[in-house]
DNA sequence: GGACTCTAATTTGCATACAAAAGATCGGTA
DNA sequence: TACCGATCTTTTGTATGCAAATTAGAGTCC
């Protein structure tokens, strides 16, 4: 093990991502510390990390517990991820590398055979390296950092299960359209993409019976 | 002292932001600590959270500096903070009470009556107040922790010092316009003249000799 | 003179111990 | 029975001590 700390903190992290933690688990220091077998001090780090993040709250002589969303907490999110995923676009339309546009493009043929397979693990893997080049090659350290807190909660639910395959199909389409977008080096192109993208994506997530919102 | 932890936080974020502790300046802990009164405990926390808002950086086993900013790193920042107060604009115009909206008019008028008596220090605490307001009216309180981390930087740096009186003038016009904004609760406008209030700022910062950039 | 190595000193990382605050339990009173 | 209060328990917040890692420096060899 490297650093207690940092292995507390991704421990806990993926717990509360993948939903071993639900929303509103009180994270009891102790019992945090004996489940990982380290103390309370290096848990203690973890937790003020995650608070900053916004994964967990923690109240004075209170303790965490592991933040529950609002709806409106949820639309909030999804506002912001909408301008930042599709600014990152922009930016990486002018910086990406041909061999980060070569990956992509496998990546979205594996990602189109997983569809006609119903693979849905392959599916989510594909995309999440797809999404993750991009912001990458936007290359701005601060916009990954505040992307990343906006995401992880998407991260809980986007387990794409609940895509139609008409859902999945156009997924595909708009990530074939952003690497075309991208050869051409045309930010405002990928920008709005990008933006269609994720606003189909809330959309799902939301549920059919909010469409006429 | 209420909590050790948060008051070693407030401290040492404020040193930062005031320059007290310059870029690049070692951040031992016992030094810190002594200096507080407090132990090593809550230094480490506070340092691990300035980590996350990205005031300082920090290497295992190597203790913790504060950031320094490179060039890119301040395009990067104004780009961002271009995004996040605009879209914060947009947001508070359909939110923001007549009571802000007042509250904003007085300082409007306070911030000309300084820039007329040169009274910087006056000016700096009216513009503070002011996009106070506006970013809390946009009620995201995910936005806000983004702005934050975003405008920090510039609060090193914007003592309105190096403004002329140009600037400051039309600093003002932007303040004025954005109030009539906010009381048409119209966003694209208030977007748009946040965005050139905030593109201005930048020019600003960068110097004239950048210009033709 | 410069580079390398081994050692000593400083500093971080973690564990444990203690103090303080919040929460729970039990008893008493109306 | 319902409500209130005091004590006890649990949990967080902070201090201190120790081990590991890094850095600095002296001495040595080429």
């Amino acid at each position: 093990m490297a650093l207690a700390a940092e292995k507390a903190y991704e421990v806990v992290r993926t717990a509360i991502l993948d939903g071993s933690y639900p929303p509103g688990e009180r994270l009891g220091e102790v019992e945090l510390a004996e489940a990982l077998g380290i103390s309370r001090t290096p848990i203690r780090e973890a937790l003020r990390r995650l608070e900053v993040e916004g994964l967990v709250e923690v109240l004075p002589h209170r303790g965490a517990r592991v933040t529950s969303w609002s709806h409106e907490d949820l639309d909030e999110i999804y506002e912001l991820r909408i301008l930042l995923e599709s600014f990152a676009a922009a930016r990486a339309a002018s910086r990406i590398s041909d061999g980060e546009l070569g990956r992509m493009d496998e990546l979205r043929q594996d990602m189109a055979r997983a569809v006609h397979s119903g693979d849905v693990e392959r599916i989510a893997a594909c995309n999440a390296e797809f999404h993750g080049i991009i912001r990458r090659a936007a290359s701005s350290t601060r916009l990954v950092t505040m992307l990343n807190a906006v995401i992880q909660l998407p991260l809980v639910l986007q387990t794409f299960h609940r895509y139609t395959h008409e859902d999945l199909q156009r997924s595909v389409a708009h990530h074939s359209e952003l690497v075309h977008a991208f050869r051409a080096r045309d930010p405002a192109w990928a920008e709005s993409v990008m933006r269609s993208h994720v606003l189909a994506a809330r959309r799902v997530l939301a549920g059919r019976s909010r469409d006429e919102e």
